[in-house]
DNA sequence: TATATTTGCTTAAACGATTAAGCAAATATA
DNA sequence: TATATTTGCTTAATCGTTTAAGCAAATATA
């Protein structure tokens, strides 16, 4: 059965004559130990199959080469793109990462924090649940002295390292699309305006209706928690108006998947009638009909530097933690849904 | 700075003038520990805000209590619902788990294993890659006499326990559900044959025309990776043929999605002209034009046993593994894609 | 009252690796 | 040749916890 013992440092230093010591070092390529012993090292740990003891390793040195990620949830493909990105850099360099889900709960998002903190991670890279507005969590993790890094959902007050987009402009870039699409009336369904990223947009909506010189009426800009069930609701009051507006911008594409469905139970010409843009460019985006125009939050780049942000902590290239954001360009995606153009 | 030295079991014992290994055992409720102790060691513990040092206990216990999971990939609803439920599961018993993704390639379920196995793990839950035939990574696993369990994508040859559904037997559903609604000449795009769940679900689909007495044509029974891309290839070449099939039955959602999306462009009437049935109870499958007919295979059930399965080799309740299977019934979800009476 | 048992703690050795300090032999420098 | 430096290892302490063994005091049993 399993009483196969695991090889240790000592089991080597017992083949060869030497002490454990210099097995350690041997296999850390240690300066002061002759070729021939590393040789001869490595040879017996292959022989009889070493590996490492990383719980040992990691209590002497106190690094326990693990990363702890949390996010509102693994199932969108934004999140999983961003965290395997994140993988795909850290393990380079010889750590990994503990996933963690929050389901956008605060409570379970302060039980993960508590976990990782609990299996001792070198570094916590998160992405905040709606619901959190009590930072007090994230403030032990920095009162701990691990190095924390944030993306996509973030919060100025925490004085940390920020990845994400340019939210702001992206409501730009978003409404003078839809301006170029003769629309008149742009409605916005937007996130919570309390998470700084909904606010952003909501902000960039607002400023651009302005540029733009369109009505911006109370009754088109609506906040919600972005589901589907919630872009159905929401898309359904906008069509209850008396002055219905001729195209939607909803800040996530789950949302914006409601919104069409209710559109087309309606049988309402997208994007002739209503034209639709959605935030996130979820692979669904591009299979529903019609596919729907959105915004590309280029997860990969995300994930890659919030990886070379944590490696800088580690590498001592960055030691006191304070609020340095790394905003990236985000790219709009035009499909159907907002292309009068090829509807014809 | 980050100076806050952590308070150890030490610190307590200094404070109360007590040893550190009565700290330890009052903060495991040792029975030869007085009640007053106890109480004190657990006040001061909580005032010191003390964190037990899991790498330390770990180290002696020679548990770990972190549980690996591997999956092909995250991003889907399936993997991550099941993912899900094994969290909560075994969070309740004190484990946490580290996620990887294979991405269906062998050679990074080689390196996750590697990975797992250095991170000391207690347990691996693993749902095998596409690739995967060459097994003795998994040997490993078992070599280590590391509990491994495996769910969906496993493999009779392992001897180890597996949780998924009756794959042959969900097939026969699907082709009676498609007689039912008259088709008369049924297709399958499956996975690949040495993939033991398709090729259940290719014997399930094979016996249930027959018994039906139906055709059992070599051009409608298609080998695909079924991913988006390759299930509109493989659609493309079943509308190729001289004689048409009435109905598509497609191994994975994804690769229904493709199927339908040529369908759709092909302006073939679906269910009247071609009726198509996917594999999985994917999200998307209930937002698309029309929404696909789908499997449900009851992924929180499978995270749920898989959990379950694991504690009970770590209290002992099984020493040896074994080939032990738990298969679930999966249930049709019956939508419009097949659904002939709702589309008049 | 004398002995056995239980209670409540302490001491010290582990777990497997890392690492500072030290020491003898080999080699370099004056 | 005498001294300094380098090389190649060993010894022993350490990380923070758990746990077997032990011991004195309190309590139970005869």
């Amino acid at each position: 059965m399993n009483t196969k013992k695991k090889t240790t440092i000592k089991d080597i230093a017992n083949v060869l004559n030497i002490s454990a010591a210099a097995v350690s070092k041997a296999l850390h390529d240690d300066s002061r130990i002759s070729d021939k012993t590393k040789k001869a090292v490595k040879q017996v740990a292959e022989n009889l199959n070493y590996q490492p003891n990383h719980l040992a390793s990691a209590l002497r040195s106190g690094k326990s080469k693990l990363v702890g990620v949390i996010v509102p949830r693994t199932n969108s493909n934004f999140f999983s793109s961003v965290i395997q990105n994140i993988e795909e850099v850290l393990n380079k360099e010889g750590y990994n990462i503990i996933i963690t889900q929050s389901n956008e709960s605060f409570k379970k998002e302060c039980n993960n924090i508590d976990t990782l903190l609990f299996t001792q991670v070198d570094g916590i890279i998160a992405s905040m649940a709606n619901e959190t507005v009590d930072l007090s969590y994230y403030e032990k993790i920095k009162s701990k002295g691990i190095p924390l890094i944030l993306f996509d959902r973030g919060e100025n007050n925490l004085n940390v390292d920020y990845i994400g987009i340019d939210d702001y402009n992206s409501s730009h870039v978003i409404v003078e699309h839809l301006v170029n699409q003769k629309c008149k009336r742009i409605a916005h369904i937007g996130g919570f305006k309390r998470t700084r990223i909904f606010n952003n947009r909501i902000r960039g909506y607002i400023d651009a209706l302005k540029k733009y010189s369109l009505p911006l009426d109370d009754e088109l800009l609506i906040e919600s928690n972005l589901t589907i069930e919630d872009g159905r609701v929401k898309m359904k009051q906008l069509l209850n108006l008396k002055n219905r507006p001729d195209a939607v911008y909803v800040a996530g594409d789950y949302a914006a998947l409601g919104a069409l469905q209710v559109l087309n139970e309606n049988n309402i010409n997208i994007p002739n009638d209503i034209a639709l843009v959605g935030f996130g460019n979820e692979p669904f985006t591009d299979m529903v009909t019609p596919r729907i125009t959105s915004i590309n939050q280029h997860s990969e780049e995300i994930g890659k530097q919030a990886a070379y942000t944590f490696l800088k902590y580690v590498k001592k290239e960055i030691v006191v933690q304070t609020l340095n954001k790394i905003i990236l360009n985000a790219e709009l995606i035009i499909r159907d849904s907002s292309n009068k153009k090829t509807s014809f």
